[in-house]
DNA sequence: CGTATTGTTATATCTTATATATAACAGTTT
DNA sequence: AAACTGTTATATATAAGATATAACAATACG
């Protein structure tokens, strides 16, 4: 688990570790099935408390990313919810959409970057 | 000014403000040069206080789509910053189609939706 | 069986962020 | 002169985030 917290950003650290193990699903490099690290030996590598490791698994499994299976621990596990997810998607991409516009990024531009985001988790070299 | 705030939302009110009216700008509902209402005025228009008004103009202000004329009160004016911006939402555009990629959401489903809210914004319907 | 580890829950505490409330100030506008 | 502008200051209340300690039931392992 290569796991980078930025403790002087405004994101909550727990949000930050929902987002990276996202990505890092997004990346192949954590499959269905893996399980994650237990949430002391987390919280210890990262230097965090247990409680924050806690709360990130809980709002992963509440999003569908992670199961809880007693004898194993948290494994990915990702359900497939394509409808919420594009609504979801939409939304956010107004805001940032918007912010783009305002600045001239063009709709090119932005199409160049979402292929370059694709291919990097296409290519599974996160 | 229609602002629509979610006052059971997550996101604080200052950052609604700001999202509407970057959308506003996006949308050319606002335009360089146009006031916006005086702080005192919108918070009561929306029914919330003066300083998260505040709030909201002195962050439009740092991000650079406002400035404040002692004249005019705090009037639309965006500073391009293409580069940066472009910086800011690849990071933006890393987590939401990370999210979107575990979700089976293809390349030409993301592009779809850049391109309809693109349309939205260059037709100024919104 | 006994020990260790698992996720989970329960308190408690501390800090920070958010929102509100009053008040005041200097600079415009009318 | 009166009304308005953004801004600043102070105070307060609530919520969110993070940490600390402790305990519980279930599982894994020797």
């Amino acid at each position: 688990m290569y796991i980078e917290i930025d403790f002087n950003s405004d994101e909550a650290i727990y949000n930050q570790l929902c987002d990276q193990i996202i990505m890092g699903i997004a990346a192949a490099r954590l499959n269905d099935g893996d399980p994650l690290p237990s949430v002391r030996q987390l919280a210890d590598d990262i230097g965090i408390n247990m409680h924050t490791v806690n709360k990130a698994y809980t709002v992963l499994r509440q999003q569908g990313y992670v199961k809880v299976d007693r004898r194993r621990g948290a494994v990915i596990s990702v359900e497939p919810d394509k409808a919420n997810a594009l609504a979801e998607l939409k939304e956010s991409l107004r805001v940032d959409i918007a912010r783009a516009f305002c600045r001239n990024i063009t709709r090119e531009d932005v199409h160049k970057l979402v292929d370059q985001i694709f291919e990097e988790y296409e290519s599974r070299k996160m």
